[in-house]
DNA sequence: TGGCAGAACTTACTCCCAGTAAGTTACTCG
DNA sequence: CGAGTAACTTACTGGGAGTAAGTTCTGCCA
């Protein structure tokens, strides 16, 4: 079927894998999104790329390594984010501030995200849940070092204290993210941002004791 | 095949509706309990009671449904062990200690419990999303109430703010209950509400300016 | 130019499991 | 006893995860 004259292409050409994978990549990230986990088939990815569903198999293993795959790029830009924000502010009291803003306004203009990140729940079981824990640990490890830069250098941290205080702000900004979408009236990130600032800052004095 | 003398029963007999609704509920916490919700078919439950399929359908429903029955006694449980404990303190301070103390008991004593808590996630899409909130709500109106004992009785409550705060400590307390299982040398009860208490009490403070 | 090695891709399945239609058996009350 | 109803079953459908085995394209070297 090579086609002598005509410039009308043969639509479907073969792609170097690393284009398919970003191309099917792009496809999961939206349609996960839309449907959530379980309403999404790999059919359904498959038949969005125009691709059939072993070959979406061959690049990605399974359901749940497909599912990881967009989590952990989403998470990667969520925070990268938070980060920038972080850095770009003054002093530790701000940063914190503008870490809280940064997470929430990230996830009110990336609703595609949030519904990926609100679904991570269901990863709870097999080897996909100690995958998913190890993506959320770059979001924990930066809480912690900011927890680090507001104690005294010459005191010594108790380490697991710090790792007790950032998974509870990382639980915490999870579950305002997910609560926010689930109710109609709900704060802005300015509000949510200064009530955490004004329950984790004293607190976090406390703790220099 | 009705046997004339042998007193070795017709082992399985029909029981009432009430009775038969217990035993497939106890069934199913155990075995979601072990296997996860993705783990569990309902075949299993049902065979585990040694009842037919559509029976447990006909009771709960579906999956879904069966899962957030047992979601649902458990949490009752665990308020239950959360609420005495705070009830029994002497002051404020120390019940919101002793509230956290008896959460991360409750679920160092109910594996199975933990288990199915860990999978409410799982829950993240459909219907039965929504239910699972207003199965989680009844803790965080416990905590919203916790909260407001420690605001002048005279002043003017944000209530979007008690709110906020109510859901991150949810949020907190089940992130670190999940990280804690996932993690061999964890930290004991005591010293997670000790961390906790410090980090919040001062920041409760904040919440009166 | 031919032909070959390997990568990209497909067809055509299997198996498992949620959910259901339609019927059967046991209990209860007149 | 018989009629009505509640408890329960057999036997199925449909859909989706995952796979075995093959087919076609493409770049490369003689």
């Amino acid at each position: 079927m090579t086609s002598t004259t005509d410039g009308a292409v043969p639509v479907k050409r073969r792609r170097d894998r690393a284009a398919r994978e970003r191309e099917i990549l792009d496809a999961a990230e939206r349609i996960f999104g839309e449907r959530g986990y379980q309403g999404t088939s790999m059919d359904d990815i498959a038949a969005a790329v125009g691709v059939s569903k072993p070959l979406v198999y061959q690049y990605y293993g399974s359901k749940d390594g497909m599912f990881l795959a967009c989590l952990s790029r989403l998470r990667a830009q969520l925070l990268d984010a938070v980060a920038d924000a972080i850095l770009a502010a003054p002093d530790p009291e701000q940063a914190m501030y503008a870490g809280f803003v940064a997470w929430f306004t990230f996830l009110d203009e990336h609703p595609r995200a949030w519904s990926v990140l609100v679904d991570e729940g269901m990863l709870a079981a097999g080897p996909a849940a100690q995958a998913a824990d190890e993506v959320r640990a770059e979001f924990v490890e930066l809480i912690a070092t900011m927890v680090r830069l507001n104690l005294p250098a010459d005191h010594p941290h108790d380490e697991e204290e710090i790792q007790i205080v950032a998974q509870s702000i990382s639980g915490a900004t999870e579950r305002l993210a997910i609560w926010r979408t689930r109710n109609a009236g709900t704060p802005s990130p300015q509000k949510l941002a200064t009530t955490l600032q004004k329950l984790l800052w004293n607190g976090l004095d406390a703790l220099r004791g």
